[in-house]
RNA sequence: GGCAGGGUGGAGCAGUCUGGUAGCUCGCCGGGCUCAUAACCCGGAGGUCGCGGGUUCAAAUCCCGCCCCUGCAACCA
């Protein structure tokens, strides 16, 4: 028996403008736990996607002439562009305006309609003319529209399908209080258990005015709302309606990676009506919080005028990845910045990780002609080869136990925790001092293929969050194929064979330096 | 007004749930090393933990009140 797969979603995306920082924020975030969980020899399954129905897109579409699938796919592919610079490693993407996935969705809607969780109601609401169409209180503005302000708000009824969402509060409220992982992190999980105690209104789900969306199967002049068609990218991507075998193989998700902003649909709608027909629900889902713009730089900017690009071209992939999960304590808000990222990549990435894989492999490269010696015999380890080797463990456990928590900025603070460690010890039994006295020359062979199998390990453990350093690195060790296709069981000490080539190459991460 | 998060040495943060010598990174000062990307290592200075009360032998941590900042306000992560 395989390992269960390991099935983790990203929000899909509302395709009404560009990718940006927020974007760009959860799905990295998502990227690493997956590349993490692959490491742990996990069958992952990992999926975005694009939302691409609704009247805001319709709205867009009409703006710049075009139907609106004209508009999504020719907006689709700069989503695509970001998700590749950032090396994303998504096994699926799914757009609601696929096959795949409009047909299954009716199949659900049907399913519920047919179990008696749907019914015809009257959604009685404020409706804007110029607009054409429902506004909530809060879209106005003195009670009128702000896009038509000379037109008065009118108050429309009009049929619509619901969805018997108020019957799920108490099951809801019993399922995140009586398991915290279902709902991360806590403070969210409190919020949402709160709001549930306040009770719940059915969900309209249907829409007779604009047609851009998944007709509902039994009364085509409505189209199926974003709830039920949004959500069930989840399902339908997996296979729900037209392949069992996938669907049972990897329902439910492990984590539903999403931003804070859409945790009321995905803590409280999605599960509901997953509960309407009786489907496994998703082990965790985690909303991560809100990126907000500072220092100096860039203040003047927008989180949404910012692209991932503008940031990739200075700090690569890589740096662009380390710095998000390291400096922004993951499920909390946090300040996106410049300067602290400079001040991060420069410190971590070039001083202390890319500075020691360079003293490293040139000392290798000097005083062995880049040639590792036997690994050390049992009698040949000090105390000093013990207290690095402890590092590493210690990092690795403490890495495992970040992701356990969902804590991508612990694990990258943990994993560093042994680059520094491997800074001192490189102090420590000092190589340079070694290579002057022949007589040393095998403890001179012991601590370079410490180091040497240091780095191969942090290749290894830092590979989720900087992949291409990564790979970069384990080739220079003289290691075959990719890091990424390897698991944890390379992770044991000594896994260096001797005779190894080493080679050297330029800074893994050259400094940047402030203009 | 409502809801949420936050106010901890110069900067950015952790710690607060499970009270008990205040921790990390950057910066600064001093020293070391010379293998390395002016990098690395060691040591040091620097904090009334927003304010005021309360509980306690003991509070950054629990309770009450207040001030300030940020975000949200059901479809932009």
């Amino acid at each position: 028996m395989s390992e269960a797969v390991f099935y983790l979603t990203t929000p899909i995306y509302y395709v009404n403008d560009v990718p940006h920082l927020g974007h760009a924020y959860c799905t990295v975030a998502s990227d690493i736990v997956c590349r993490y969980r692959r490491l742990q020899g996990r069958d992952v399954h990992f999926l975005t996607g694009t939302d691409e129905h609704g009247e805001k897109i319709l709205r867009t579409a009409q703006e710049k002439g075009m139907s609106p699938k004209e508009w999504t796919d020719e907006i689709v592919p700069r989503w695509l562009e970001v998700w590749d610079a950032l090396d994303i490693t998504n096994d699926d993407f799914i757009r609601t305006t696929e096959e795949r996935h409009e047909k299954p969705v009716q199949t659900f809607v049907q399913a519920l309609y047919d179990k008696d969780e749907i019914y015809l109601g009257t959604y009685r609401g404020l409706y804007c003319v110029g607009c054409e169409a429902f506004k909530t209180e809060d879209d106005l503005v003195d009670g009128r529209c702000p896009l038509h302000p000379n037109r008065d708000i009118e108050h429309l009824e009009e049929d619509n399908y619901f969805f018997r969402l108020s019957k799920y509060a108490e099951p809801l409220i019993e399922r995140y209080t009586s398991n915290e992982r279902a709902l991360m992190p806590e403070g969210r999980r409190n919020e949402i258990v709160g709001k549930l105690r306040q009770g719940l209104d059915d969900l309209s789900i249907s829409r007779v005015s604009f047609d851009w969306g998944i007709p509902i199967p039994w009364d085509e002049k409505h189209v199926i709302y974003v709830w039920i068609d949004a959500l069930q990218n989840y399902t339908t991507a997996v296979g729900y309606g037209q392949d069992p075998e996938m669907f049972d193989r990897v329902w439910p998700a492990n984590v539903h990676m999403i931003g804070k902003d859409i945790l009321w649909f995905h803590s409280v709608i999605w599960p509901a009506m997953l509960m309407a027909l009786d489907l496994p629900l998703p082990e965790t889902i985690f909303a991560t919080g809100f990126l907000q713009i500072g220092g100096e730089k860039m203040s003047k900017s927008t989180l949404t005028g910012i692209s991932p690009h503008d940031l990739i071209s200075t700090f690569g992939s890589d740096g662009y990845r380390y710095y998000f999960m390291r400096d922004i304590s993951f499920g909390q808000d946090g300040e996106f910045s410049w300067e602290g990222m400079v001040s991060r990549y420069n410190a971590d990435l070039a001083n202390d990780f890319g500075n020691l894989v360079s003293r490293v492999s040139t000392m290798v490269k000097r005083y062995l002609n880049g040639t590792l010696p036997a690994p050390p015999r049992g009698d040949e380890v000090t105390e000093a080869e013990r207290g690095l080797r402890a590092a590493f463990e210690n990092a690795m456990d403490d890495v495992e136990a970040s992701f356990d928590a969902i804590s991508p900025t612990q694990a990258a603070k943990a994993a560093f925790t042994f680059v520094r460690k491997a800074n001192s010890y490189v102090e420590e039994v000092a190589p340079w001092s070694l290579a002057k006295d022949e007589s040393n020359r095998r403890r001179l062979e012991v601590v370079l293929y410490e180091l040497t199998e240091a780095l191969r390990l942090m290749s290894l453990m830092l590979s989720p969050f900087i992949p291409r350093a990564a790979q970069e690195l384990w080739t220079r060790l003289g290691q075959e194929g990719e890091v990424a296709s390897h698991t944890f069981e390379a992770a044991r000490w000594g896994g260096l064979a001797e005779g190894t080539k080493i080679v050297t190459g330029e800074p893994l991460f050259p400094r940047i330096e402030e203009e």
